[in-house]
DNA sequence: GAATGAACAGGTTGTTCATAA
DNA sequence: TTATGAACAACCTGTTCATTC
């Protein structure tokens, strides 16, 4: 009945998910922030190097964070609103526990990349 | 009438499909060869960095470079054959101009990557 | 307009099957 | 088994639409 049946990665390059989860936690450690504020940091942060990230790949690894269990959400009604809401995320309980082990990972994730940027750099322009 | 619309980059990382492109010109340029032939050269090079690309994306890479028209398809029957075919892969007469073009514009995209990788090794581990 | 969210579409990539000697 | 190729399925990502203030 349908079994859905993984695909494996062959070990190219990270992926944008990963990529973006890692600075969300990085920036979540530094102060809770929601959504778009987040975007627009990370908007500034990657101009230089002609990465834009849209708003959907946001909330997609948003809510991956969230369904590790990292984090968690906490909708805000600001006040004198003039907004239904605003989704503000902070750390489960042991969220940053997990966060570490997750941002250990990536590390060694870009690392290999890095590595593999680098020999092709030498393979092919020696 | 079904206007198929093409998307932009956001400008992530490089895809495979370019980063192995890149590699095979390199590879024609020492020598010609066929395709799991290749395949085997570049499962080596990138074993130190865990990725192991499939035959089917090497393919992939071969038929574009050929629709490009930097390379063509070159047909042998090996001698004393075994095998019904082997199909090799050279420079078509101005293939190599624009191999040289395709290189360039690849190393200002590797360069990219990296500093993105830089980064996000300075945001995050900084 | 700012903000969140979801649906959809297009493309890339990994797995599998087919064919041939 | 080696080699080429194609079909298919899963996934990732970008665009668009819906909704609320």
């Amino acid at each position: 009945m349908a079994e859905k049946q993984k695909r494996e990665s062959r070990g190219f390059m990270l992926k944008q998910r990963a990529f973006l989860k890692l600075y969300l936690i990085t920036l979540m450690e530094k102060k809770k922030a929601y959504g778009l504020q987040i975007l627009d940091t990370l908007t500034e942060t990657f101009k230089p190097f002609g990465y834009q990230p849209t708003h959907s790949a946001m909330y997609e690894a948003l809510y991956d964070l969230v369904e590790d269990g990292i984090l968690h959400r906490q909708e805000i009604v600001p006040p004198h609103d003039r907004f239904k809401k605003l989704v503000y995320y902070q750390f489960t309980d042991d969220g940053a526990d997990r966060a570490e082990i997750y941002k250990k990972q990536l590390k060694e994730e870009i690392d290999r990349c890095q590595g593999l940027l680098q020999q092709a750099l030498k393979d092919n322009f020696g």
